[in-house]
RNA sequence: GCCCAUGUAGCUCAGUAGGUAGAGCACAUCCUUGGUAAGGAUGAGGUCACCGGUUCAAAUCCGGUCGUGGGCUCCA
């Protein structure tokens, strides 16, 4: 039977007559052979499909080039089986699976003995080689029972081919080499211009630690070697930006083995940008018509009891006795702003009641995803709770929402990514809440992005069993994502606890509660913020504003009345008198990213001014002192 | 928690076939008073993560513990 499909070359259209099974490699040869070297896929439906696609149904087809990043898994998930094939070739290696992934691929494998950089260096050569032979590349499906011959010596393999629920399975194929795979693929192994293998790793079958250990090797691909070297730059820039490291030499914090695992200490300059951003979100919170409270790190484990955690989040608590009763040092702070909330019989007039704190909570997380400051067990919650009425629900949204930008954008963030996670439509029976108000709270959530013409990604049975969410993470320099703010219904809190409020009509009524944190933890925030700025903080978050530098001992009078007129202003600065060349002065300076210099020597001390070099622009001139503190107090003011 | 790797001066790291430790930076003292990213000399500083074992002898070999890193996994 004839279909028709229409195909987009750059932009302009071919419609053709196929026969319905035709693959789309043939159709594409047939029409110009060469567009099978200038482009790698298609795109249609919204999917990239590879020329191995076979054509049933009537379909546009876009053809993608393979610099285009929808076409870029392909070519990831095809690097992946040249590595496999460069590894089945060297060692003695049983093959589990090997995916594309965000941003390159891996391969996990069963082998006794680990990987070595060695055998990298002889993965990559015998990748090479491979890569130079430009194999094609050949898809089949067969039949299953074909297969389980075919992988008879892999029980990986084995097992994924026993739970493909059709009859025939596909396979790709490229010299001796041949994988269990759904593709996409490229046409051949010569497609491949640049790979680079990164990382080796453990890992186990199927991500369960039960399981067979094995080992992955991750890696990354591109069409060209320039899009590979940009992306290996920002890899090591990465790695240079790495708040531990960065943490240490700029003395902000340091997790110390005596203290133990997952527990930050706050140095003294690490304190100092703590605070600053305390108090903006303290001021900010104040303004929005919050009510700041404090509570205590411990509570009785019978709140804990009803409140449900216990039951479910009991292995992430510290527990522990005094005088015979049992006690949790508090993982989150919701309950003990609910008692608040509790404490007085709430009117529909006294709503909306919105309580944040700072609140210092515990947890004890599994020791091997602890990671510098931006997984811990110890941290600070930026914790807001709102609890409103149903027709105060959406403004109140809204308002969060609205919040959560203007606090993560005053920190320079200008990408984001925003996710609504919302209920399984498929199992609804296992949500907390009634149908109303997850619909109300959906509802609200969408609306309060589609008014602010915010993008947003949709993920049903994304949302927790107690409430429908929205996810803000930011986007640093680099594209990296960092997890930002988020606002969170909760229809089981307020049922567990009672929480209600006397209407207008004199009953009872639930109330809707909202948790929301904008920073996150303040720990995982700073962390992120010090590699999103690369520990050059604006003047408003940097420790020291201004190192004075002395030429000679000469400026030491001046340097220190200046020192003082500055600490008195509010200005944080240090005074550098030490005995050494000024050159050697401001490298120090620099290499603690300190934003201000003022450099004091004999022609300053005679005209009374200051000669200042700014951080990241070098010598800026010669200023009078209130010239110069009046341009950085509006820089600390602005927030820039 | 599991797999793999790793742990030497405040920091970054060397220490090659087991014979009780080195460098650079930082620090101290002295010399140098030098104008926009490292002036010079001298010196102090380490129970080589911890515990145990093998050995005449252990930073080095073996076992265990703890910490850290890369992953897996988890995230009410």
């Amino acid at each position: 039977m004839k279909i028709q499909i229409k195909i987009y070359i750059n932009g302009k259209r071919s419609i053709l007559e196929v026969k319905e099974g035709t693959v789309l490699k043939e159709i594409l040869t047939n029409l110009d052979s060469s567009l099978l070297d200038k482009y790698a896929g298609a795109w249609s439906e919204d999917r990239f499909v590879d020329f191995y696609e076979t054509i049933n149904k009537e379909g546009e087809y876009y053809l993608i080039q393979f610099d285009d990043p929808r076409a870029l898994p392909a070519m990831w998930h095809t690097t992946s089986h040249i590595m496999a094939q460069a590894v089945k070739r060297l060692y003695n290696v049983n093959l589990a699976i090997g995916p594309s992934i965000e941003e390159g691929f891996y391969y996990d494998m069963e082998k006794d003995e680990p990987f070595t950089d060695e055998d990298l260096s002889a993965i990559s050569r015998e990748m090479e080689r491979i890569i130079e032979s430009n194999y094609e590349i050949e898809h089949s499906m067969i039949p299953k029972e074909e297969a389980k011959n075919l992988f008879s010596d892999n029980k990986f393999k084995l097992e994924l081919v026993n739970e493909i629920e059709d009859d025939s399975v596909s396979i790709y194929k490229q010299d001796e080499f041949f994988d269990l795979c759904r593709g996409p693929h490229l046409l051949s192994t010569g497609k491949v211009k640049a790979f680079k293998l990164l990382s080796v790793s453990g890992s186990y079958w199927r991500g369960d630690e039960i399981r067979e250990s094995l080992q992955r090797i991750y890696g990354i691909s591109y069409p060209d070697n320039k899009t590979l070297d940009e992306y290996l730059y920002r890899y090591e820039e990465a790695k240079k930006r790495d708040h531990r490291k960065l943490g240490k030499s700029l003395d902000l914090f340091k997790i110390y083995e005596d203290t133990g695992p997952g527990l930050v200490l706050w140095h003294p300059k690490g304190t100092i940008i703590r605070e600053i951003i305390s108090n903006y979100w303290r001021e900010e919170h104040i303004k929005r018509g919050y009510q700041l409270v404090t509570t205590p790190h411990i509570a009785k484990a019978d709140l804990w009891k009803k409140t449900g955690h216990f039951e479910y989040y009991r292995e992430k608590m510290y527990i522990f006795e005094i005088d015979g009763v049992e006690y949790v040092v508090k993982p989150m702070n919701c309950p003990n702003h609910i008692l608040i909330y509790k404490n007085k019989i709430r009117s529909y007039r006294d709503l909306p009641i919105r309580l944040a704190e700072l609140g210092t909570v515990y947890r004890n997380e599994r020791s091997g995803v602890l990671h510098g400051m931006l997984r811990v067990r110890g941290f600070t919650i930026d914790d807001g709770h709102i609890f409103c009425r149903e027709d105060q629900v959406s403004s109140e949204i809204g308002d969060s929402v609205d919040f959560a930008f203007d606090i993560i954008k005053t920190f320079g963030y200008e990408n984001f990514v925003v996710q609504l996670s919302v209920r399984d439509p498929e199992h609804k029976e296992q949500y907390a809440g009634s149908d109303k108000e997850w619909e109300n709270a959906e509802a609200s959530l969408i609306k309060a992005l589609y008014e602010r013409g915010i993008e947003y990604i949709k993920e049903e049975g994304e949302a927790v069993f107690y409430g429908p969410k929205i996810d803000i993470s930011m986007k640093d320099i680099l594209g990296r994502k960092w997890q930002g703010p988020t606002i969170q219904f909760d229809f089981n809190l307020p049922r567990r606890l009672g929480l209600t409020y006397i209407g207008e009509d004199g009953k009872e009524h639930m109330i809707y509660m909202i948790h929301r944190a904008l920073l996150g933890s303040m720990e995982r925030f700073v962390g992120g913020l010090i590699e999103h700025y690369n520990g050059n903080f604006p003047a408003w978050l940097a420790p020291i504003h201004i190192r004075i530098l002395t030429v000679t001992d000469e400026g030491n009078e001046f340097a220190e009345e200046i020192h003082k007129k500055l600490s008195e202003e509010g200005l944080r600065t240090e005074l550098d008198l030490r005995n050494e060349q000024l050159s050697k002065k401001i490298r120090d300076a620099e290499t603690e990213k300190i934003p201000y210099m003022f450099i004091i020597g004999r022609r300053e001390v005679k005209s009374g001014t200051l000669s200042v070099r700014h951080h990241q622009e070098g010598d800026i001139g010669s200023f009078k002192l209130e010239e110069i503190t009046s341009r950085l107090k509006e820089e600390i003011k602005q927030r820039r």
